[in-house]
DNA sequence: TTGTTACATTGGAATGGTTCTCATCTGTTA
DNA sequence: TAACAGATGAGAACCATTCCAATGTAACAA
C-alpha cells in the first residue's frame, strides 16, 4: 500500500476529475503515482497483488483507459508488443531503449518552451485545437552500450 | 503502379540499404513513397490488389519490419488500434487528430534545429546513445472541430 | 548461363494483448 | 436508507501481428 501522503493526493485527484471513487482507482492511481517505472497491466497486477489479489484484467484496463481519457497517463510503447502506462503529474517526456526497452524520464529547464512552440507551430500550420503532444527519443541505454561493446566516441 | 521515376529512386534506395529487390519490396516502397496517408497493412494491401493480388499479409508485415529496421519508414499509432506506416524520405513529424485519426505532416522552418536540440539534451541527460526521435501532436483535426461544433476563439 | 544457397514469400495456424459481455456489486446522491 | 448509474470481474471473443514450414527466388560466382 502506498503513504499516506500519496493515498490522500490520489483521492483527491480522483475527486477533481469527478471519478467515483473506488478501491481499485484509488489503489491503481496510488501506485502509479509511487511508481515511475512505466509498468505495463501485468505489472501493475503482480504489483497490487496484496491489496488487490482479486483484481480483473479489465478492471486495469478499463482504469488506466479512464485515467488516459482524464490525461492524468500517458500510453507508451517500447516495442515490447504491451502498453505502458505513466502517471503524468509533471511534465516530461522519455528517452526509449531500442535494445532492452527501458523507458526513463527526461526533462530540463527550457523543455517547456521548446514544447508550447511546437504545439504553437502546429497549430498554425495544421489548423489543428491542440490538447498535447508526446515527444520520444531512441537510443541505447547506457546498459546495452556497454553490453554491445559499443563504444561512444570513436 | 507508380511512376518510373519513382520505381527508379526506390531500386536505387533498396540497393543503398543492401536489401534484396523483390517485386514486393520494391512496389511495396514505391507505393509508401507515392502515398503519404499514413496507411495500414490493409490499406496497403488494398492498394497494390492490381499489382500484387497474391500478396501474403505476412509479406507486407515483413516488409514494413524491415523498412522500420533501416529507418526508411517509421510507425504511427492512432488510436485506431492498427499500426500505420509511413515512407520518412523527408524529415517532419506529425499531428493527429484524437476524434477521427486523421495523421498530417508538418514541419517548419527551424525544426531540424528543435529536433537536435531536443536530441543532444536527451544525451546529456539521460547517457542514451541516440539514433531517432518521435514527435506527435495531439488535437481535433479542423473537420472534427466544425463536426464537432466547435469554436476556435471563444 | 547455370548451379548454389541464403534469404524471401505464402497461407494458415498460433499468439496474446485488449476489448466485450453480462451478471453482480457498490459509490453517490437525495 | 433507497435507488440507480456506473464499476467490477470472469471468461469469451476479437483481431492485429507473429510464427511456421514448405516453396520460390534474387544474388553471386564459376
Ligand atoms: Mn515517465
Ligand atoms: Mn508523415
Ligand atoms: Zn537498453
Ligand atoms: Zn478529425
Amino acid at each position: 500500500m502506498a503513504s499516506n501522503a500519496v493515498m490522500e493526493e490520489t483521492l483527491q485527484v480522483l475527486k477533481d476529475h469527478k471519478l467515483r471513487v473506488t478501491p481499485q482507482r484509488h489503489i491503481i492511481l496510488a501506485y502509479l503515482v509511487s511508481h515511475h517505472n512505466h509498468p505495463t497491466v501485468e505489472t501493475i497486477r503482480d504489483g497490487l497483488s496484496k491489496d488487490l489479489p482479486n483484481i480483473g484484467a479489465s478492471t486495469i484496463y478499463n482504469t488506466l483507459n479512464t485515467f488516459v481519457d482524464h490525461h492524468l497517463v500517458v500510453e507508451l510503447q517500447n516495442g515490447d508488443g504491451s502498453t505502458h502506462y505513466d502517471y503524468f503529474g509533471t511534465p516530461h517526456y522519455h528517452a526509449i531503449c531500442t535494445n532492452c526497452g527501458r523507458i526513463v524520464d527526461v526533462t530540463y529547464p527550457g523543455f517547456s518552451d521548446t514544447e508550447k512552440n511546437l504545439e504553437k507551430k502546429t497549430a498554425e500550420i495544421s489548423g489543428y485545437m491542440i490538447s498535447g503532444n508526446h515527444m520520444e527519443v531512441y537510443g541505447l541505454c547506457p546498459e546495452c552500450q556497454i553490453k554491445l561493446g559499443i563504444k561512444k566516441n570513436d
